[in-house]
RNA sequence: GUGGGCGUAGCUCAGUUGGUUAGAGCGCCAGGUUGUGGCCCUGGAGGCCGCCGGUUCAAAUCCGGUCGCUCACCCCA
């Protein structure tokens, strides 16, 4: 029985759980309606170099994480390991670029081949917005509050805190870089084995090390605030007022950091200590040259993605789902009846449970299962009076009515 | 890729120093109640004890391997 199962990091959402999962999607989509934001879908896969241009190469979700496989014409494809790329390749395909500022929402499956643990699949869901055009720091403001203003309406923003720091802008960020590596130099020896290929790689990641030999030896480095020119800093700033004007409170972090070059600014995540390891449930930022890089005209952005599942973990007190009626003939000649009630309550837009089968006492439990609210139930007597018997399940008291008041009785 | 924990019914779990037909609770199905749910009673279905091999008269139990799940590292949502 153990023989057939879903692929490791997948897994499948049915019950509770798909109703949380809706329910953090849905209240991700229409926040972003609020902000005025449209929805985009884009395709789960794209050729392969959409990610590695936009993601760099030597980028751990490049060169471990990636789904890539070849099709039958033999191109390269992969499959999204997350979607602002994706989204940035639409924008130019599509000449969507004519008309600046774009808001965009998604929501939908990534595929990372990564060891799943707590919040971590290989096939899990992010929301996520994108504002393409709009080089003004009050951009990344409106994104991070509709990222606070999701988290309120799941009931879930007293679990997260919001972090930010800044890049600065490509000189700023760019100087700081040769001064961090020619400090960590001096160290190499003594930093993790992780840390030494960071060094040549992703340096300004050794700032967020885990590692304590790491982290004395960071705690002397030198800091990317003072490398930022005047730019960089008012920028910041404004970024900050914004977030005072709003109320919405954050916590200055040093450490987070964004490892290619066309992030820019803005760096935020709203973190977590519910989730075991995985802090993050939405992280984003700035991306000025993301367009670009994967062939675009210059172009500025600033968005976040969330997870799903990992917001879904967290919002465990989803509202519930809503009642049907259940209907309940009894005796073979009012089954035609019953068929004729439910459809035509449903046409009105009242859910029916009707079951195929059953003896009336089997179907009311079975109405009772399905957390029916009212219980309709016609047999010969109702049948010939054209009545039915409009049973309250809560409260257990059942009246006699005309069955032509049924849908009206059940739109209130 | 590396390390820890765990694999017995759909779910949560018992199962003694190896010893007959492997159990419970919940859930499911049916009956008690041929026109009325939740509670109760009775009965039933449902297990290659993850898989393969070894030790033994005898293995869910001991040993080896393997697969899977899970948590953590790296990294990330």
């Amino acid at each position: 029985m153990a023989n057939i199962r879903p692929v490791r990091g997948t897994h499948d959402l049915y019950g509770e759980t798909i109703r949380r999962h809706r329910h953090v999607i849905d209240t991700g989509r229409d926040t972003a309606r609020l902000y005025g934001y449209e929805e985009i879908a884009t395709p789960i896969f794209e050729f392969t170099e959409v990610f590695e241009r936009s993601l760099g190469d030597t980028s751990d979700v490049v060169t471990k994480e990636m789904y890539t496989f070849e099709d039958r014409g033999g191109d390269s494809l992969t499959l999204r390991p997350e979607n602002t790329a994706s989204v940035a390749r639409a924008v130019i395909s599509g000449g969507m670029l004519q008309a600046l500022p774009l808001k965009l929402f998604y929501a939908g499956p990534m595929f990372r081949y990564e060891r799943p643990q707590k919040g971590r699949l290989r096939q899990f869901h992010q929301i996520g917005i994108e504002l393409i055009g709009a080089p003004e720091p009050e951009g990344d403001v409106e994104v991070i509050a509709m990222g606070a203003q999701i988290l309120e309406r799941l009931r879930i923003a007293d679990k997260v805190t919001l972090e930010i720091n800044t890049l600065g802008d490509p000189e700023s960020r760019i100087a700081y870089r040769e001064q961090l590596v020619s400090y960590l130099q001096d160290f190499r020896d003594r930093l993790s084995e992780d840390s030494r290929q960071r060094l040549e790689r992703n340096p300004m990641r050794i700032l967020d090390s885990k590692d304590e030999a790491d982290r004395a030896i960071i705690r002397e480095a030198p800091r990317l605030e003072e490398q930022l020119n005047q730019a960089s800093l008012d920028f910041f700033q404004a970024v900050k007022d914004g977030l005072d004007e709003l109320g919405i409170a954050y916590r200055l972090n040093d450490h987070l950091v964004r490892g290619l070059d066309y992030y820019t600014h803005t760096a935020f995540e709203f973190t977590t200590t519910a989730l075991g390891a995985q802090g993050a449930v939405i992280a984003g930022g700035r991306y000025d040259g993301l367009v670009e890089e994967i062939g675009g005209p210059p172009t500025p952005g600033v968005g976040w993605a969330a997870g799903v599942e990992r917001l879904a973990l967290l919002a465990t007190n989803e509202p519930a789902p809503p009642r049907p009626v259940a209907i309940i003939p009894i005796g073979s000649a009012a089954e035609t009846e019953a068929r004729k009630l439910a459809a035509e309550l449903r046409h009105a837009g009242i859910a029916v449970e009707l079951a195929f089968k059953g003896k009336p006492g089997q179907r009311m439990k079975r109405a009772d299962r399905a957390h029916a609210r009212f219980a309709i139930s016609l047999g010969d007597e109702e049948l010939k009076a054209g009545t039915v018997k409009l049973r309250d399940l809560d409260t257990k008291e059942e009246q006699t009515v005309d069955s032509r008041e049924i849908p009206a009785l059940l739109k209130r």
